[in-house]
RNA sequence: GCCCCCAUCGUCUAGUGGCCUAGGACACCACCCUUUCAAGGUGGCGGCACGGGUUCGAAUCCCGUUGGGGGUGCCA
């Protein structure tokens, strides 16, 4: 028998949405399916029509384009989002009625819930079991659990044993006759010759009713694995409504799709060696599903930053100038478009480069070359000009700037001198000209940015800050 | 309630019975370098949840306890 090309599922999430434990849970499919020459199969499955499902999809394979997953072959609505497919889920179920593996039920809810308390059993007790009813309005097609055990063979977490009698005899279709989720995924899987499931660990609890599902329905079950789902600092699921959990704000903070795959594969994984920083194709070569961790991880924002500016760092200037483009050009940026100079900021980029994490922070630190006025940091300008030597030395290294020659080493020359007059390191000396220039405490070296900004508007800003000082 | 999963530094992990005095990464601290801030270098702090077994030997295997998470719908 020929092994069929594997073709692994990936769902983004149970509620819709391509947060970043479905973007690992992506990569881990996508994965496999590079090492395993089988396809990666994106499934979108809803039945709510309200979601708006073309923006919707949109969004996710755009998020998975980003971190480098090819979904164009695989990309597929769900069958049983459009409604000419449900047909086919009924006739699934009605099979399933037909070989005796179903039967019709009454009961309501309350019904349900009057003859648990009583028995003292929980959840549905199986009563119309034996009751040879047949489709009507009302009625819910059940499956019937057959006794015994079911064995989930996972490729991450090994066998694991569910009792029969502690499944209840679940629901196939609704009263209205339509199908439920659970039936319409499995006949969707068969459908589509789905291979390995790999998904959160939150859906094994639910993988026996499926694995008995796909044996009714005569076809041998998937490879199942299930990964460990992502936790924020309270251990709980990251949830779109409390946690920073989109793939897109990472992207627009400025977060490298490699730096973000790269630090979503060390969850639940971690290369050989002393190094967690690894490039992709040695991911790829490394990987195996059986070596992922069983335990949830907690998604530490400040570890993946640290990522980001290694592989900021790792960058050659012009891939680092080209990275910062957006976010130069955003609408955020705190400076008169017309006033940024390309040439301006790649003279200074050098200097920036080693000194941001994320690509957000670049504008904050060469803000000052392209506003008229930079804002000035109170506290610091207080600070700063609270020492006795700080206005009087200010004005001579003025005096000294207005005739000097404007060069990066003299502007520093000039500096030290003066602070050799005054017995003053240059660490100390530089902050009140830091401040004038630059409106802050801290930043780049200083000095090229002076050369940049040209002498008549650095010994502008100096006067104006020593006006300021002396008011 | 019932079922399932999980348990190594603060966090992410290495570890598959002796190479473990438990290794690395992030964070934190100190020092060096230094033009502030970074980057870089060196060092430091810090962990096998608990209790029983099995074994000559347990972080590793078994049982239990505790603690966390998830599932359990005529939701998806």
């Amino acid at each position: 028998m020929a092994s069929p090309t594997p073709r692994y599922r990936f769902a983004p999430s149970p509620t819709g949405y391509f947060h970043v434990g479905g973007a690992r849970t992506a990569l881990y499919n996508w994965l496999l399916a590079l090492q395993n020459d089988g396809v990666f199969v994106l499934r979108v499955e809803d039945t709510d029509e309200s979601r708006n499902h073309p923006q919707w999809t949109q969004g996710i394979t755009d998020a998975l384009g980003w971190l480098g997953i090819d979904s164009s072959d695989s990309h597929f609505e769900g069958p049983y989002f459009q409604s000419s497919y449900a047909a086919e889920h009924v006739a699934a179920a009605e099979a399933i009625f037909v070989a005796g593996h179903g039967y019709y039920c009454d009961l309501t809810t309350e019904q349900i819930q009057e003859r648990a308390k009583a028995s003292g059993l929980n959840g549905y007790d199986g009563y119309s079991r034996d009751r040879g009813l047949g489709p009507g309005p009302g009625h819910v097609l059940r499956f019937k659990v057959p006794a015994g055990q079911t064995v989930v063979h996972d490729t991450v977490r090994g066998e694991v044993d569910f009792a029969n009698d502690t499944i209840e005899d679940f629901v196939l279709l609704r009263s209205n006759g339509s199908p439920v989720f659970l039936l319409a995924n499995v006949v969707d899987d068969i459908a589509m010759n789905i291979t390995d499931v790999v998904r959160a660990e939150e859906h094994l609890p639910n993988t026996p009713k499926q694995q008995m599902l796909w044996n009714a329905l005569g076809s041998p079950p998937p490879r199942w694995a299930h990964v460990p789902v992502l936790v924020n600092e309270q251990r709980k699921k990251l949830s779109k409504r409390r946690d920073k959990v989109a793939v897109e704000q990472y992207r627009d903070e400025g977060i490298l799709p490699e730096a973000m795959v790269n630090y979503l594969m060390t969850l639940g994984w971690a290369p050989h060696g002393d190094t967690e920083i690894v490039p992709w194709s040695h991911i790829v070569e490394e990987f195996k599903l059986e070596n992922v961790n069983h335990s949830p991880a907690f998604f530490d924002v400040k570890k993946l930053n640290a990522f980001n500016g290694e592989y900021i760092r790792m960058m050659s200037l012009d891939k680092f100038i080209e990275a910062c483009q957006p976010v130069l050009k955003s609408e955020q940026v705190p400076w008169p478009p017309e006033r940024f100079n390309p040439d301006v900021f790649n003279s200074i980029a050098p200097l920036v480069q080693t000194r941001v994490a994320v690509l957000a922070e670049v504008p904050a630190l060469v803000d000052f070359l392209f506003m008229e006025e930079p804002p000035i940091d109170d506290a610091a300008f207080t600070k700063a000009f609270g020492s006795d030597w700080a206005c009087p030395t200010l004005v001579e290294i003025a005096t000294r700037y207005e005739t000097c020659a404007w060069s990066v080493d003299v502007l520093k020359t000039e500096v030290e001198a003066v602070g050799a007059k005054h017995d003053l390191k240059l660490g100390k000396l530089q902050g009140p000209l830091r401040i004038a220039i630059t409106g802050r405490s801290v930043g780049t070296p200083l000095f090229e940015p002076i050369e940049l900004l040209g002498r008549a508007e650095s010994l502008r800003r100096i006067n104006s800050a020593v006006q300021r000082a002396s008011r």
